[in-house]
DNA sequence: TTCAATGCAAACACTTTGCAGTCGG
DNA sequence: CCGACTGCAAAGTGTTTGCATTGAA
């Protein structure tokens, strides 16, 4: 019903987890989730709270941080630290992981992802006989543009 | 004259920042330092106030946080966010860089070092055409011990 | 003698929580 | 109707900052 073609597998993920946990739709959860796919990427609670606003709706900061939280717990969504003290969240989509390479003058991200990467990943892992469940690999430096322009 | 030989490195790298930014050794200061460097690893703010505290010292934490902000400055140690909120640091040994492993249940660290994935990484950064200065991978799961336990 | 450093407390920014009212299932 | 959800404001958290004072160079 709220769900756009594009993430339908998202809105489904999300009503199974709320089907499963005795958890409610409910308007204001919709319209975060809305607008946090359409903001699409590293998107903070500030970000989502503008964005919500100036689309009309009165909707609290705690319920948006309520709802981010809520899809952490559901594993739809990935919560990354800054060093300012502030937290981004970013669709997690499954099967579809990547990593970010930051520049650390623009802050510009780029994502990739590298099969031999992450085999090496699992096989360092293994040898410390560990489960692994997840990993974050972030490089940072400057891109083209900041290097040249330095 | 603080400064053990074990970390003399440490104590010279220091004092060469210090007098190249008119800024001045001081008693509180080579407390802070000495405890974090006993301390040795993955270290916060609490825990240096608490065994600066036990060791008889009265410093703020204020002093604390400005230490460690100026060894982060001076490239010495590592600042590293946590999921709650809290910021630990680790001593940068210079050319002795390592990723972490991380037990998500008990918290218990594995440093790595991986040559091959670090070429990989430098793969990657050039064909984006990324100027790499540094970089963080950790990887996250669940320890032999933990694992069993579960 | 100067100006960085300190301790303290107040200020901060982001996030969480308590509560009374609301609304989905 | 039950209990999860909401908005609001108040409380929390780790960290930073303003200020008068201290002390290193």
């Amino acid at each position: 019903m709220a769900g756009d073609t594009k993430h339908q597998w998202f809105w489904e993920a999300l009503e199974s987890f709320l089907g499963h946990h005795q958890l409610k739709q409910t308007k204001q959860r919709q319209v975060v989730i809305r607008h946090f796919l359409k903001l699409d990427r590293h998107v903070d609670a500030d970000d989502l709270y503008g964005s919500i606003r100036k689309a009309g709706y009165n909707i609290g900061l705690a319920t948006i941080y309520r709802t981010l939280n809520l899809l952490k717990e559901a594993g739809l969504v990935e919560q990354r630290l800054f060093a300012d003290g502030r937290a981004s969240y970013e669709l997690l989509i499954p099967n579809l992981h990547h990593d970010h390479l930051i520049c650390t003058t623009c802050g510009k991200i780029v994502e990739f992802e590298n099969k031999e990467i992450e085999r090496l990943q699992a096989q360092v892992a293994a040898e410390q006989r560990f489960t692994l469940s997840s990993h974050r690999l972030e490089l940072y430096g400057l891109c083209a543009r900041c290097n040249r322009t330095l």
